[in-house]
DNA sequence: TGTACATCAGTGAACGCGCGTTCACTGATGTAC
DNA sequence: TGTACATCAGTGAACGCGCGTTCACTGATGTAC
């Protein structure tokens, strides 16, 4: 909180040069440079601020101007209002989320260790990019209704991306369309609550810290076995037995 | 929205007598009735808003009052805080959720229906307690730590108990303690996630509107399947195989 | 049943506060010559 | 390189608003005799 109350020009100097690696010249910084630097003073205030506790729609322009260090009409040379503050978050968390997933599908997918090496993944990018995954959880059920649908789209978008994933799969190639994106979206709320779990075991402690390691390693057993459980079944799924009568 | 602006006392009329049933003598209501009345109009109030969009950081006290057709100052005689009518929801919301349960733990479990029983059940208190739901639903993420943590001890508190029930099932009677957990969590999150999708279709159509006949019959479809694609597995899983390493 | 008094649910005015938004402004950065 | 002007990120004061909370009050309900 300190941190964020020192103006975007001090940031930049603190984090520029150091009094003694280079000379007492001032830093010249683009006025592209700095503009840059305070929109994401005011994204990083409002993440800050996510992440101890607040919800979305508890979010104030100006406690968050206040934490970037910066007057409350200076806001608005940046955002039209929090909820466009909102969806520019959106768009930083999910470039966080599709990162993760690039790093999931490349690397050798050795059939057995694919759960641990997913699960794996899942849980390093949550405790690295926790703020992003906090935002994701909180916005998904916020006030706002347009940042609520962008989410739920990205979600399942997200699922029937997976879906086509699995469509490759041997065992998979002769389910239907519909039980795919059923087995796919149990697989990702699965992976949602496992998020939520990270989330709820750091809010806990100190806040903004991440769960212990025993905690964290616990969540892992418990994801790890559920996606395990579920693959057991896989073999042994009729498609088209029990399908919708909708659709 | 104007339904609640009447004031209490003349819901009380309206609620109490039509203008033939009874002689023009009017209805004498005692202290206690009327209390309890504006208490539940208040509630009432409350689940309207978070039913209509509103987060639960979003009521305001003042809102509250003008809905339930009540002065802001009466808001005392009931409640110290929004925090405690939030903690009386939950209490009502929560008798709700236990209802539904006795009732689906009832009746004749015959294994091969219990899983399109219990959906059904799920899905029709759902619809016919939409407010309750919805409030769960939100309270769980809300920017309240005390609601939030009520919430998240309720459902880990109601898995425990589904993991009892599983126990008795001969199939699982040889399982460790830690993956029946495991295996009523998943169960549990199954659940919530059908109720998420109630919501969430109820939502895009006429505010407080429940969700069409054809979304709800997906949503049951989804769900029933998942639910039979994860006992599919039952049989195959070696309990302690994959244990946790924690415990 | 009738009277005198007590209780207490609900009122309405007032308060100070943080909020979102506006506005004319300042002064550093950038540019044309 | 030096000068004159334009741009524009950020300021700070002001506004009206809805908020939570307080207070002395009113008048219907309840009770003792």
């Amino acid at each position: 909180m300190s941190v964020n109350r020192r103006t975007p020009s001090s940031r930049t100097r603190s984090g520029s040069h150091g009094p003694s690696s280079r000379a007492s010249a001032p830093v010249r910084r683009s006025q592209a440079e700095r503009r840059q630097q305070t929109r994401q003073a005011l994204l990083d205030a409002a993440l800050d601020q996510l992440d101890e506790g607040a919800s979305f729609d508890r979010l104030s322009l100006r406690r968050v101007t206040r934490a970037a260090g910066v007057a409350p009409a200076a806001f608005y040379r940046y955002f039209a209002s929090m909820d466009e503050l909102g969806l520019a978050l959106v768009e930083e968390s999910v470039r966080t989320l599709r990162a993760m997933l690039r790093e999931a599908r490349e690397g050798g997918a050795s059939p057995e260790r694919v759960i641990e090496r997913s699960v794996a993944i899942l849980l390093a990018y949550v405790r690295d990019h926790r703020r992003h995954f906090a935002f994701l959880a909180l916005a998904r059920s916020s006030g706002n209704a347009v940042l609520r649908h962008t989410l739920r789209n990205e979600i399942r978008l997200f699922a029937s991306e997976l879906a086509t994933d699995l469509a490759r799969f041997p065992v998979l190639r002769e389910w239907t369309t519909d039980d795919l994106l059923m087995l796919a979206g149990l697989y990702v709320d699965t992976m949602i609550a496992a998020i939520d779990s990270m989330l709820d075991a750091a809010a806990s402690g100190v806040p903004s810290e991440g769960p212990t390691p025993e905690a964290e390693a616990e969540i892992a057993s418990v994801t790890e076995r559920r996606l395990r459980l579920i693959a057991l079944a896989i073999p042994h799924w009729r498609s088209g037995v029990h399908a919708s009568s909708a659709a």
